[in-house]
DNA sequence: TCAAATATGTTTTGACTCGATACTATTAAG
DNA sequence: CTTAATAGTATCGAGTCAAAACATATTTGA
């Protein structure tokens, strides 16, 4: 049965990659560099540095660093430094790198594959594949990366929402986003 | 659903590549070059060659032939010549080549993953990918790949089985495998 | 208070991936 | 019997990747 499913799996991952690499082409963008500005567009203004990116991608720093530095060059995104803390830069993407995953991300026949399924079988695989994400996650001790709102530090209160860890408040588009910090 | 989708399958896919890249130090074999050695282990000998690892793994063939190369040079597979088509290069897993697939393929800490499940879920799972691949293939204009057995070219005679298009018969264990010819 | 440890991020190096292109050899088609 | 198609290899340049060294900035702790 793993069997099969990491068969399947990895052929899904080089369908989509393939795919991936299609869309990238205009900008001479790779597969890896519109990961991560998928998910720079995904994250919330607590996991949008170089070091959430290196978790997130399961790769070393030095390397996302370098992709990351391609995509600055091609004005995707835009380097702002923490008013705090001097060492973290905040990586926000720009109006161009918006439109560029608006037309690209998810890839169109991925799109139109996951059309072929009811509305119950979509709901069904989602949570499936939630389930393993999680499992696997847990078994190699990596990060979660859940969304804000679903967090045990997220806390409503009358006047709003709070972070109990970093004790800041939170606005409703920000409890939407996905967050390094995540936890159970 | 299709946006969530496509990041659990991309996460997914990163942590496999991920732990694929540590189980695959011991050797110095890359994640692509296990990949290419996992589906040898899985084919048929109508399905053993370059283009059609090519094509399972959506590359150019220019590429494949580097990564066979260095799975040649570390004795994982061996080329052997076709009788007829002196064109065709047939590629057949070493013993030391499926040695090292029992031992790394698929990574430990995702079969772990996996064995979260219930029998029913992994079944499930294994459904609703099925059919995502097959839906993906098709948009992509993509060969499907599948199972000997299930192909209408299969065909049961009193004597065992045939293939209808290579005109052969089949063994029992050639009918298991994957095929690049494989029709619905 | 101030030196050591820790954290964030960049740069460099060398092996490898990848598509594109050009190439050889063999087979099929007209 | 020439031309086209098919299988595969070789080379090139841009990019990926880990590892290591490095530069700053912050925290710890004696």
């Amino acid at each position: 049965m793993n069997d099969e499913l990491f068969n399947l799996i990895e052929r899904l991952a080089n369908l989509l990659r393939q795919e991936t690499r299609l869309e990238g082409q205009s900008l001479g963008l790779q597969p890896i560099q519109q990961e991560a500005l998928y998910y720079l567009s995904t994250c919330n203004r607590y996991s949008d540095t170089t070091l959430a990116v290196t978790e997130f991608l399961g790769l070393t720093k030095g390397t996302v660093s370098q992709s990351l530095k391609i995509l600055e060059n091609k004005a995707l995104i835009i380097k702002v430094k923490d008013k705090k803390d001097k060492r973290i830069t905040h990586l926000n993407v720009t109006e161009a790198g918006h439109e560029f995953l608006m037309k690209t991300c998810p890839p169109q026949k991925f799109t139109d594959a996951i059309a072929g399924l009811s509305v119950d079988e979509g709901f069904e695989t989602k949570t499936l594949l939630t389930k393993i994400l999680s499992n696997y996650q847990y078994a190699t001790g990596r990060t979660a990366f859940g969304v804000c709102q679903h967090c045990k530090f997220n806390r409503k209160t009358s006047d709003g929402v709070f972070c109990d860890l970093t004790k800041e408040a939170l606005s409703s588009d920000d409890i939407m986003l996905i967050c390094r910090e995540y936890v159970v």
